[in-house]
DNA sequence: CTTACTATGTAAACATCGTTCACTTTACAA
DNA sequence: TTGTAAAGTGAACGATGTTTACATAGTAAG
């Protein structure tokens, strides 16, 4: 066999392999990441417990895929804010738009940096390029590039905003999605005011 | 038996329950949450697995007593902060306060608002007394009523700063300890940077 | 076409888990 | 001392994640 495209094979274990993980996300979205079992995804995929280790190592693996997924998602929903806007308001779309699909993803928002450490372990090493994280630090350096944002410290204060950014909206999807999941409020206007107040825009622009 | 206090039974009882409860605490804090055990807890406290059920009705049980030792734990750290402060400074070092105990106490932190709902289910219920929120609700109307600092929306506009503190405080401390556990940085300063620009101090005072 | 070989799938077993049940032992009150 | 409730145990149940040995189906090479 030369050197060449996927062949039947392996297309069709990709596909079973999306399929196992598709019917894991949706028994998360139902009843939760801590009851998720192998066993019932098998049971659901018409398989063997034992044959899902055909498509992967452990069950840690199949979150891990998971994971993955919710991280490429994001990534996609956060480049479909417009780059041409205010640099403030577009600081606060992106992270509006992190409380969108924190909203609509419920078990892809849950596994969002709560499992795989993070891809780099100082500020001195480059930030992993297509990531969420990227995104919005990229966009903090232009709000302040712009004068439209100031913030203290040089380099590494764009880095620490954009820290603070990102902690508000996980905190706050978080929090709204646990432990206020009985409360019920105007989250949409809260979260924008929350936002202006972070990123500095007190009043109408 | 005439009514009175309790019994040296009772006392007993009381006070195995509590070393039970340190032992899970152990356990968590070694290994993490996810992987705490029944078992395990009852190997370590030299106990048959069955017999930890004359303390406690079940596994969740165990971990919603160590929730309400957090928070009652959390509360009396919040208390700790000096209420003479000038007023946007009390808000900072409440927040940081928040996260110097989930620094120190990691498994009672991951505890904290992850699995029991909230006490009301709307605005419009009362804040429950003692409890974290309400120290920090207090420290937001006091530092409105000062002018010192200004929110839209009248009296909803407090808690929704409230609710952004404790968002911004809870996402930090959360992803610092999951995301970012091996991510080297001075953790400190970003805290404390972030704290004021939420809360409306970007200088010195 | 046949022969290897690999991918795919299964059944059975293992260790562990939370929980329950029947039972014994301990401690205290009358 | 006796009766009763609490405290504690071992064995079992059903469930979990995982491994092993085995069967079958597809595919590539002779």
């Amino acid at each position: 066999m030369n050197e060449q495209g996927p062949t039947g094979r392996e297309r069709r274990h990709a596909r079973t392999r999306q399929a196992i993980l598709e019917i894991a996300l949706e028994l998360s979205n139902e009843s939760g990441l801590e009851e998720l079992s192998l066993r019932e995804i098998a049971r659901r995929a018409d398989f063997s417990p034992a044959g899902l280790y055909r498509y992967f190592e452990s069950k840690e693996d199949i979150v891990a895929a998971l994971a993955a997924d919710a991280t490429r998602l994001l990534t996609d929903h956060l480049n479909s804010v417009p780059t041409n806007l205010h640099p403030r308001e577009r600081l606060i779309r992106l992270g509006l738009a992190y409380l969108t699909f924190a909203g609509e993803n419920p078990a892809h928002f849950r596994l969002l940096f709560s499992d795989l450490p993070a891809g780099r372990s100082s500020l001195s090493e480059p930030v992993p390029a297509n990531s969420p994280y990227a995104i919005l630090l990229d966009a903090v350096q232009e709000a302040i590039k712009s004068g439209d944002v100031v913030v203290p410290g040089g380099d590494d204060g764009a880095e620490a905003m954009a820290f603070a950014i990102w902690s508000l909206v996980h905190g706050m999807a978080l929090l709204k999605q646990v432990h206020l999941r009985t409360f019920d409020a105007n989250f949409d206007a809260i979260y924008r005011h929350a936002l202006e107040r972070m990123v500095g825009t007190h009043g109408r622009t």
